[in-house]
DNA sequence: TTTAGCACTCGCTTTCCATGAGTGCTAAAG
DNA sequence: CTTTAGCACTCATGGAAAGCGAGTGCTAAA
């Protein structure tokens, strides 16, 4: 049931009109933009099959036509151009993506600061572990003074983290350096569950000032190794909605834009192998998404975690454009977080 | 030229009226609410004073007051009942405080959201080092492996960051050590110009290699201690704008929610001395805040650092309410962020 | 000083009408 | 069989007119 050149081209005029317009279109605009070889009539049989096979829709009965997710659809598979971003673009992503070494959870919020300002629509970043369980590499601890110290510890995905531990009681800086001696013997490369059981272990081998010491430590390593499976998610540039025709209706707008602020969890996240994915309105399983397109796409951090960025957009969304830009931005993010440079991959600041 | 118990009375109706329906309101219905001791005419002879006073508005003629600026302050300054929390609602606000030790700006960028939520507005968070000149106070370097290490430094504000650097070439950990001790020597209690000009002074002393080592972890030390004097604004619920019926102008809601996306600097701070600020309508001096009210709160974190609690809405807004939940949550914030308890002032990761 | 009465104002909603872009259909032409 | 011209028809949109009603200001009486 293919579609012939003419009634795809047609389709093709028709999405790329709307998605600049916003306004449905008649059979006379699409003839003037085919070059006159045609007459409008024709234009208006062609509209009508398309209609009729589910690409197009008529809002009422006479007035132009508008794309159905149908009709993004098989423009977004086969009809829509690639976009090559230019020179010009690729450097002002990269730019946009040369910062300082900082730490992870900045750098990716920041990026998404930037997609969303390249593309003119909300966007939403993560990142997460790709290990199932993340344990912990390394510890020391820090004396600052006689009643404080400093926990330093670092995670199976090369993350570094610290805390300030405040102590009821004075313990001797040696007494701390052994403590951090038995850490890194016993609970290094080890999951929360074994750290606790350990820690029980060796309750009755030192002193109880030690052992509180101790197992602050732990408690606090639990929740930065369990904090290091889940991922957070971080939106920006929601307020690009109410620039659209479609959300000028603010109770659309507050729906939406509540979503990306309080349920961001729900958003998509691309497949496990392909590099990127785009939703088509109703395509998404969301509820609150249903009117709206989304384009995600994945990184590398390294090659212990993994990234996600995405864009959200009316279903009239300029899909060359941004599918182009977001894939600039996630090779940018990925060669960013690569081994070779110097500003690597799993720096960063507890 | 003060005015009669009954005006105030009157005036206070008018305002506490219009900032539950947001609708003018007539003398009918100020009569009703005042139990009808008076009636509707005589009210709108007083109505008819207020207006030539200037504390009142009349969107046209004929129809009912809406409060003007110079009403609203008079209420804020004389009229409004100041509101004593519920014990249920403190228990709420520090539950909502209660959380694990954590990232000092992760804390009061989840305070924000939590703000937010409870007056229904729009709200804004910061921290401000109070100090002037913020210097590294102890520096560690952890070797990792032979071609990274990690740096660690506490600085004068107790906060504590740490930073994976890579190295070029293989440095002894037992160098590194030395080299820590050099830190600590020659590098803490100093300002970033004179750290820089230290630097320069060991360079022959040394060996390239260690050098090196040294110039990274310098320059990462600047770069902290920089971002240590600028404080960074966390808004949240901007969202919730869109609830409002002022606000049901998209154009206007465009405009206060970029606004709060991207110039967040601009928005008020409290004095230095009062603990709280109410700016109303045209008070403030930003433009894209002339129809809007703000009340920021200010609160201690530690000895050393100050934070800012704000919340944009409405020159309708229940200022009564808003400001007892501020002032609630900054007390909160300060008890929590004070030496006593566990959970610390300084605390944080990198 | 307060109140009742009354004419008047003016924003809001509804209704109605004209307009025009765009369609579907038919019949003729290629 | 495809394309095109012609034409009647549909329907969203915008503006004008009309009715409604909440609320006012003023006057005169209590």
């Amino acid at each position: 049931m293919d579609l012939t050149d003419r009634k795809k081209q047609i389709l093709k005029v028709v999405i790329e009109d709307y998605i600049a317009k916003a306004e449905p279109v008649g059979s006379k605009a699409i003839a003037g933009e085919m070059g006159g070889s045609v007459s409008s009539a024709t234009i208006r049989n062609e509209l009508s099959d398309l209609t009729e096979l589910g690409y197009l829709e008529q809002p009422h009965t006479s007035s132009g036509r508008v794309p159905s997710p149908k009709g993004y659809r098989l423009y977004v598979n086969e009809l829509m151009e690639r976009q090559r971003l230019s020179v010009a673009e690729t450097e002002k992503i990269n730019q946009a993506l040369h910062m300082k070494m900082e730490e992870l959870d900045r750098v990716i919020s920041q990026a998404g600061r930037a997609v969303s300002n390249f593309v003119s629509y909300p966007a939403y970043v993560a990142a997460a572990s790709r290990r199932k369980h993340v344990t912990a590499r390394h510890f020391d601890l820090l004396p600052v003074d006689d009643r404080s110290c400093i926990a330093v510890m670092m995670t199976g995905d090369e993350r570094v983290k610290s805390q300030l531990l405040r102590l009821q009681l004075k313990v001797d800086p040696e007494q701390v350096q052994s403590l951090t001696k038995l850490l890194n013997s016993r609970f290094t490369g080890v999951d929360t569950e074994e750290m606790n059981k350990r820690l029980m272990a060796v309750s009755e081998e030192i002193t109880p000032q030690l052992f509180l010491l101790l197992s602050q430590t732990v408690s606090y390593a639990a929740d930065v190794l369990e904090e290091a499976g889940q991922k957070e998610i971080y939106t920006a540039g929601a307020n690009q909605l109410l620039r659209l025709p479609e959300f000028q209706d603010v109770g659309k707008a507050h729906e939406l834009m509540s979503f990306l602020a309080d349920d961001k969890e729900n958003l998509p996240v691309p497949d496990e192998n392909s590099p990127m994915k785009i939703l088509i309105g109703p395509e998404n399983v969301n509820q609150a998404l249903q009117d709206t397109s989304v384009v995600v796409a994945s990184y590398d951090i390294g090659d212990d975690m993994r990234g996600l960025i995405g864009v959200v957009g009316p279903t009239r969304m300029d899909y060359g454009a941004v599918a182009a830009r977001l894939s600039g931005f996630a090779d940018g993010l990925t060669r960013m977080f690569g081994t070779k440079n110097l500003p690597p991959k799993g720096e960063q600041e507890t």
